[in-house]
Formats: C-alpha cells, sequence, structure tokens
DNA sequence: CTTGGGTTGTGAATCTATTCACAAGCGGGC
DNA sequence: GCCCGCTTGTGAATAGATTCACAACCCAAG
C-alpha cells in the first residue's frame, strides 16, 4: 500500500468509510469480487470517483474482475486506522452519552469506551457497563492512567471548549465534539463537529427553496 | 433579499448556520455590528468566505461598519426557513431518539415534534412529553394527520430503507437518517445522513496518519 | 468640505475535487 | 495461442469552491 504523503481530502476519507460499509453487506451476500459499478451504485457514488479514491492508496482491484471482497476490506480497515484498538473516553454522561455508550458500533470497530465523565454528583459511582463514572474533577489523571486517544464530547455548549482545552493538554489527540460550540485547538488536534442543529437547518434551508414552486 | 435561482454548495449552508450561532452569541454579549472579521474568527472561516457567502443572498453589511447584528440574524432565519414551525416525525424511541427528543434545540427553533414511532409494544402509548408514542403500523394515518414535514429515524440499519420509502410516499419531503444505512430515493427528497461511524473512522483515518512520524 | 481608517461586495485568479476517456490488463472460450 | 468482453488505473479536462485584490462606500474628525 503506497501510503500517499499528499493530502487526502476529508470527503475521500468518508467515501472510503461508507466503501467499507458496502463490502461488508458484500461479504455478508457471499460476494467475492466487487466491480467500481457496484460499489459506486452502493455507497451512493459513481464508479470514476471509487476507482480514484481507492487509486490513491494502492491498486486493490484485477483488471476485467473487480475488487476482491475480503482483502479490500482489510485494506481499508488498514487505511482507516481500525485494526488496532482505540482509548476512548466519554465527557458527559446525559442523554447523547448514554446513546452512544450502547450503540454496538464501539465494540465492532475497537473503539473502546475506557472512562466516562459527568459533573453531577448523582451520577458519578455509578457503572454503565463495566465502566464507573468518575466526576469530572479527576479528568486529567484518569486520562493520563488509561492513555485515553479521543475524547468524545457530549456535554452543553458552555463548558465544551474548557473541557476541550483540558483534554488537549492531557495528550489526548482527537475530539469527537457534539456540542454545539466552536473548539479552537492548536492545529495537531483533530476535531470533528457533529452539530444537530446544522443537519436540521440544512433541511429546512433545502425544503423552503423547493417547496414554493 | 434576492434569493438566487443558482445551486447553493451545502458547505455555504452549514456555514450559514454557524454564522447564525457566532451571530447570537455576539447579539447576547451587547454587540450592534459584527464585521465579516468577527464573524469569520468566530465560525472557523476566512473574513473573504463570511462575505461571499452572505453576499449569495443579498446585501446586508454597511461598508466600513460590518453587518447589523439583529437584522442579520432575522435575514439569516429567513434563508434557512426558520421563520416558521417544521412539523417532525421520530422514528424509533430508543436512546437516540430520546436524547433528540429532549434536546431543547428542536423547541427553540420550531421543529415541533408531533410523532413518535416504534415497534416495541411495551413502549407503545406511553407519553413522552405531551406526545404518545405510536405503533409503527400507524405510520401513513399518523404522518398525514399531522401534516407531518421532516421524519427523523432512528431506527436500525435493516428496517430504515423500507421505513425511509414508507414515509416518503406519506409526503414527508426531509429525511435526517441516523441509521447506518444508505437511502435511495427520489430526487425530490431531501436526504440528510449522520453517521457516527464515519464521524469516529475520520477521527481513526487522521491519528494513523499523524502519529507515526 | 476634505481626508483617512476601516469595511463591504465582487470579478478574477487560484486551488481543489470530480468526471471523462482510454490504454493496459485479465480470464474464458474456442 | 489468440480473440473478445469486461474492468481497472490514471492523465487530462471539466466543474466547483475558495481566496485574492481592489473599487466603492461609510463615518468621524478636523
Amino acid at each position: 500500500m503506497p501510503s500517499p504523503d499528499r493530502k487526502i481530502s476529508e470527503s475521500t476519507v468518508r467515501r472510503l468509510s461508507a466503501y467499507l460499509r458496502s463490502l461488508e453487506a458484500l461479504e455478508a451476500s457471499g460476494a467475492e469480487m466487487a466491480s467500481s459499478g457496484e460499489l459506486a451504485r452502493r455507497a451512493g457514488t459513481t464508479a470514476p470517483q471509487v476507482r480514484k479514491d481507492l487509486s490513491t492508496f494502492g491498486s486493490f482491484g484485477k483488471r476485467g474482475l473487480g475488487y476482491p471482497v475480503v482483502p479490500l476490506i482489510g485494506s481499508l480497515e488498514a487505511i482507516l486506522g481500525l485494526t488496532r484498538e482505540w482509548r476512548v473516553a466519554l465527557l458527559g454522561a446525559g442523554r447523547v452519552g448514554a446513546a452512544l455508550h450502547t450503540y454496538p458500533f464501539f465494540r465492532e470497530r475497537g473503539f473502546r469506551i475506557v472512562a466516562i465523565f459527568d459533573n453531577d454528583p448523582e451520577k458519578v459511582g455509578l457503572r454503565w457497563d463495566d465502566t464507573t463514572i468518575r466526576h469530572i474533577d479527576e479528568l486529567e489523571s484518569v486520562l493520563a492512567g488509561e492513555a485515553v486517544e479521543i475524547a468524545i464530547l457530549t456535554v452543553p455548549a458552555a463548558p465544551a471548549p474548557a473541557l476541550a482545552d483540558r483534554v488537549v493538554r492531557a495528550g489526548v489527540g482527537a475530539i469527537l465534539n457534539f456540542a454545539p460550540a466552536r473548539l479552537e485547538l492548536p492545529p495537531h488536534v483533530v476535531v470533528n463537529e457533529v452539530n444537530l442543529a446544522m443537519e436540521l437547518e440544512l433541511l429546512s434551508f433545502a425544503l423552503t427553496r423547493s417547496e414554493p414552486r
């Protein structure tokens, strides 16, 4: 796998993730090979796009035949960094945190939640599966002790920026932010924002423009 | 407001949504005017980008002064379609559904959840606030009766595509899909996918590429 | 009234991403 | 061994988004 030095765009990575899911469906249905056209159909893109995306990372297909399903799954997992375990902390044990914690994807894909934090004394000490909820005061020591690499923020907007700073200072390299607040962090930190407001406003914008005609 | 006919890109709309949030923060802090630079700093983009985005929809600023905060909030709300109420249905009364239902943003912004569905007989009949959970068998009649315009899917991947079809046939024009499944729907339907797997894989990809150096 | 610092609005230039087109390669059939 | 249908891999062309540069404008101060 060439693993190129040049920058890979976010949309390419999102598509790789979609190809992986398509390939897993194909594997489950017993297919051994998949053409770029088939992958495109399932992932919602075009055949040339699939080929270009994959060719960025190597030459995985056989001309005339397509891509071998099982080996390509392995290659994509390697590219996406899914062949190892990631140590994840959950900040905020509210409803969103609970929803994420029970999501089976985490286990299946090796994202292991090793720490949960909240500032509500009622919640501190409770166990979710085999993880005890810790008070946010213990953030730094627990993050270091558990060697946390990814933090998921499911706290209100107000405390989010300060918590993100603390988490980064404690050595966490990536943040998935569900709080509707912008985080200003050093460039080496990977941040990904999921903003429900934005997603709904996208819908209302599109509906508003399409309906009055 | 010119409200142009040419296509507006999704990233532009996402930024408009971010500007709106930035402006609301500025309003709360008592500011009357905001420059493109100030908005860019808060929304995480550049000043020319802010000006270009806004100029797509009209001329909202005053040269030498910036943009008037309160009027621009009103203009952005109008552009994003937030000046009216939207009737929303929640499909799936699990943890994700519960998290969304309690999110105060919905009320604040006029997204009114008028129907909740599940297929679990234990849940059917329960009330969340003042909305009774209905069985999914009643989908079509309730959607029509409540004049639902937006559906939010928080169901497992397997039933998602079929439910999306039913919802669209019942006249719903927009879907926010939290299920990790691709929906193939007629082009007039607005679909927005939120995929936790993708978001996490984006992080693990970036971490994998940045760490080994 | 004029000057000057500051800011918008926008065409042009640049940069990035997607799509196209086709040579190269594979395997099955004869 | 040699076509032939099929599919990849990729440079070139196109389309799309962002950034730049600057004229037009606004207000305050003198």
